[in-house]
RNA sequence: GGACAUUUAGCUCAGCGGUAGAGCAUCACCUUCACACGGUGGGGGCCGCAGGUUCGAUCCCUGCAAUGUCCACCA
């Protein structure tokens, strides 16, 4: 028996590792769905939860549709962040900065990674993550490694992948070159100094403005626009830099926007990416003023050597101050690069660096998208990836750390590169290549992007490079989901490598969904203090909570505004589920195979029936579209209302008939007793029907109520089975349903206490609805404490759809009042009425409108008519009684 | 500067070329033997603004406004 309270403590934890769920069935169609591996380093918050249920209801429902569903779990390496965070650990517990050799740290990370990584994955069990734990994969583990070294040689090899000294961002708190995507852009508040740079005969001097005024050591030259009438005279003369005197000349260049700044700019072309370009077209010097760290180096004077870039700043500025080489300083805003990973602001620096050459990637990988190969879900998304791929740039690859894939590279002495898969190749290539005996060789100190093992995704966890039966069967089978903010890191990524490496695409559907924000509609950050944890939320309201108020938010294309309080309704909705099972159990409703839905005869069975039919195929409609929100809300409409609110109360009489009775049951072929045996059935199936289609969003109350219902394996309903006709049984519920409506309305308005029995009589000229209220009179009397009567006297009608319903209120009623009402609802009638006549007798609208549109506003006025007249009659009456 | 998204009840959001919906909140009544994490009944909307298409627009088109996001530029 269930117990009286619902806990989800009492069964969670039971069913958070469900080998079970997991399992695939071999003889269905084979689905994928591609879990982003979370960062070793991670804990579960907010957004992976969002992901993760999503995923989890598709594949979930999935299996239960008959697929052969792979759903594979797996860490991310995490580059950078994982060093650091070891690092730090490290550092702290007073190992010297710098001490360790690159094994020594990698050692460390790696018995960091055993010991304390990947608890991500036990929380992902706790909301009922159903992926194959037996399957989990590492981004760099051995078969990986063996992969991404692969990917890497045969990009190489095709041209893809090249070495070559350029300006890359640099973060100069880790010392690595970093992508252009983690670069985040953030205003900051800054000056501009205005500068004298004096000529070399010093007769005068040009004003140069700048925001970075240390970098003047590394300048090479003053640019001034060509039709800059101020400065065009000056173009050739040299300036000298100030406080080293170095002379520089002054270039013309249309760089120069004779409306920012002074009209006349430095040039710096090895710290600044505009600079770098114009130096190259005017073949100046590189001068770099900096150290890997961003200090000042040895090219500069040697009072500022060894000095900070901010602190050297600070020291150039107070300096040029004394010697009254200022003309002015302003205070501007400006968007300054930082570091997504240290937070630190970012230098333009000229290094060598590994560069994937995305542009001719990116061609074939556009055109699956815009074929149709590839959908992403919302479809407006497409536009950002096209945005972005149309505009790619060189892919920077290397990595100036330890913890990574190292690049399969080794270096001769002369610097010849020798790219491949192993040591031994690289030699035989070297060997071959100085037709030498043996040759010394290094292997590149960098390691690979996370995101280039990232990208690989899709195949490396089926096995490639080996050729094997799941990668057959499931790439190309795969559904992505994810956020919007990694579509330019990972989804365009896994597609651009995934076409290179099998020549197919991964996957045909990617779908994006929002970003949890907080309840206000602000972004959770630690800092604001808004962090909503998804596991507290677990620990709270339960698993199942959270998974289906998740779902309930996911509508497509929107951002999702999280609150304890949304949880709660969840909860309260599984309670609700809870309850209404101990209810049916506690009246000897058990799930019967053998029950045969077709066999159901009594109208109000047939109709909880057919609304559960509808429930389940709108819920397959809603899943197959990517609609979680739709599924929870239509599962939750159908369980509360219909099934709770008005079956369980229809039915509560035969349920709670105590003794075996075998009178026939009016109006209908069969006993009491099997009457009642017939709503259990129903009840039963029903039952069985919304933990089906719960299953996929909360796998664990589905999983526990089946237990106790003695249901063997959630199976997903099999609605095309059921055949016949529901029509009449509909209109007869729906009859009975206004009549109790209408009751307990004026039972409300007229202020009569629940407790007092109301006398009613009903009149209808359809035979079929009086009979069907005759029949059913004890529900009515139930669920609106009325008892039925001859006499209409002292009543007021209420006037259905084709019945009136007098109720007897004795002297309770209010001539006047009751008149009013009517008069409005008449009113109201009317209004809808009109609307209908006025499109009926326009021409237009009978010529163009089509047959069934204009059929349903015939039937609207007829209706509506006969209602009207029945209210306009009751009016006469009450007001010649008055 | 460019692009995309959003704008519907107090709040959060569905919806749809043909009678405007849900949950929460609110108001009233009800501790009735599944459930107060509950039941019953109610109130509450120029569907952002202005045009256009259409017999008919909350829905389609154009423009505008507000909000949000992304990309690019900045001496």
């Amino acid at each position: 028996m269930l117990d009286k309270n619902f806990d989800p403590k009492s069964f969670e934890d039971k069913f958070s590792f469900d080998i079970e769920a997991s399992k695939r069935n071999p003889k269905g169609e084979p689905f994928m769905v591609l879990l982003p591996p979370p960062n070793v380093t991670g804990n579960l918050h907010i957004g992976h939860s969002l992901c993760y249920t999503l995923q989890d209801i598709l594949a979930r429902y999935k299996r239960l549709r008959g697929y052969d569903v792979l759903f594979q779990p797996g860490l991310d390496h995490a580059g950078i962040v994982t060093q650091l965070l070891v690092e730090k650990k490290l550092y702290s517990s007073g190992v010297e900065r710098g001490s360790l050799t690159r094994e020594k740290l990698l050692k460390e990370i790696w018995f960091w990674k055993e010991n304390s990584g990947g608890m991500i994955l036990k929380q992902m069990k706790k909301i009922g993550i159903s992926c194959d734990f037996s399957r989990l994969r590492f981004t760099l583990d051995d078969k990986s490694k063996k992969a991404v070294t692969k990917m890497f040689v045969k990009l190489y090899n095709n041209g893809l992948l090249s070495r070559g000294q350029r300006m890359v961002n640099w973060d100069p708190l880790i010392g690595t070159a970093i992508s252009d995507l983690e670069v985040i852009e953030k205003e900051v508040k800054g000056h501009l100094w205005h500068i004298k740079y004096f000529f070399e005969d010093d007769s005068g001097f040009i004003p140069v403005a700048t925001s970075r005024p240390e970098t003047l050591f590394g300048d090479v030259a003053v640019a001034v626009n060509p039709k800059d009438e101020r400065y065009k005279h000056l173009v050739g003369k040299n300036v000298k830099i100030p406080l080293i005197d170095r002379l520089i000349p002054i270039i013309a260049d249309k760089y120069a926007d004779p409306k920012k700044g002074s009209g006349a700019v430095k040039i710096t072309p090895a710290h600044d990416f505009n600079d770098f370009e114009v130096g190259k077209k005017h073949k100046l010097p590189v001068i770099d003023i900096f150290t890997p760290k961003a200090a000042l180096n040895d090219t500069v004077p040697e009072m500022f050597r060894g000095m900070d870039r901010f602190e050297a700043r600070n020291k150039v500025v107070e300096l040029l101050e004394k010697m009254d080489l200022l003309v002015s300083v302003e205070n501007v805003k400006q968007m300054l690069p930082f570091g997504d990973r240290s937070g630190v602001i970012l230098e333009p620096r000229i290094t060598y660096q590994w560069f994937v050459n995305a542009e001719r990637l990116a061609k074939p990988a556009i055109k699956a998208v815009k074929d149709g190969k590839i959908n992403f879900i919302p479809k407006h998304w497409e536009n950002l990836y096209f945005e972005w791929l149309n505009n790619i740039r060189p892919w920077c690859v290397s990595r100036q750390i330890w913890w990574g894939h190292r690049i399969p590279a080794w270096y001769s002495s002369d610097g010849q590169v020798f790219v491949a898969e192993t040591e031994e190749e690289a030699r035989r290539q070297a060997i071959k290549f100085y037709g030498k005996n043996n040759v010394e060789l290094t292997q590149d100190n960098d390691v690979l992007d996370t995101w280039f093992s990232s990208g690989m995704w899709p195949f490396v966890t089926l096995g490639w490079p080996e050729k094997n039966k799941d990668l057959s069967r499931y790439f190309s089978n795969m559904i992505v989901v994810t956020g919007f903010d990694i579509i330019f890191f990972w989804v365009a990524r896994m597609i651009m490598m995934g076409i290179f490496a099998l020549g197919k695409v991964p996957f045909k559907n990617v779908y994006i969904h929002g970003l949890v924000r907080d309840e206000k509609g602000n972004k959770m950050s630690k800092s604001k203090g808004n962090v909503i944890d998804p596991l507290t939320l677990c620990d709270q309201y339960g698993s199942d909570a959270v998974r289906y108020t998740l779902a309930t938010l996911a509508s497509p294309g929107r951002d999702l505004k999280m609150s304890s309080q949304l949880v709660e309704t969840g909860r309260n909705f599984l309670t609700k589920l809870w309850n209404v099972v101990r209810f049916a159990q506690m009246n000897g409703c058990t799930y019967n195979q053998h029950f045969d839905i077709n066999d159901v005869a009594h109208p109000i069975n047939k109709w909880i029936i057919f609304e559960v039919k509808q429930m389940v195929r709108n819920v397959e409609n809603a899943l197959d579209n990517y609609r979680f929100d739709e599924a929870a809300k239509i599962i939750y409409q159908c369980l509360w209302n219909n099934f709770c609110d008005w079956y369980m109360e229809f039915i509560k009489p035969v349920l709670q008939q105590t003794s075996i009775d075998n009178s026939r049951v009016e109006g209908y072929n069969l006993s009491q007793t099997l009457l009642k045996k017939d709503v259990r059935d129903t009840v039963a199936w029903a039952i069985a029907q919304f933990i089906a289609v719960l299953y996929p969003i909360t796998p664990f109350i589905s999983k526990r109520l089946n237990g106790e219902f003695g249901i063997v394996d959630v199976k997903w309903p099999k609605i095309d089975d059921i055949s016949g006709d529901y029509s009449e049984s509909i209109k007869d519920v729906e009859i009975l349903k206004e009549v109790i409506t209408s009751v307990r309305s004026i039972r409300q308005f007229l202020r009569i206490p629940a407790s007092e029995v109301l006398q009613a009589k009903l009149e209808s000229q359809d035979i079929q609805v009086h009979d069907f209220i005759k029949d059913h009179r004890d529900i009515i009397s139930r669920m609106c404490n009325v008892t039925f009567a001859e006499t209409v006297e002292k009543s007021i009608p209420l006037v259905l759809n084709g019945a009136v319903l007098h109720v007897v209120i004795g002297d309770k009623v209010d001539i006047d009042s009751e008149i009013k009402r009517l008069t409005k609802e008449s009113a109201d009638c009317m209004k809808m009425r009109d609307a209908a006549m006025f499109r009926l007798n326009n021409t237009e609208f009978m010529k163009k409108a089509s047959e069934e549109v204009v059929e349903e506003h015939k039937k609207r006025v007829s209706t509506l008519n006969s209602k009207i007249e029945k209210i306009e009659g009751v009016i006469r009456n009450l007001e010649n009684v008055r």
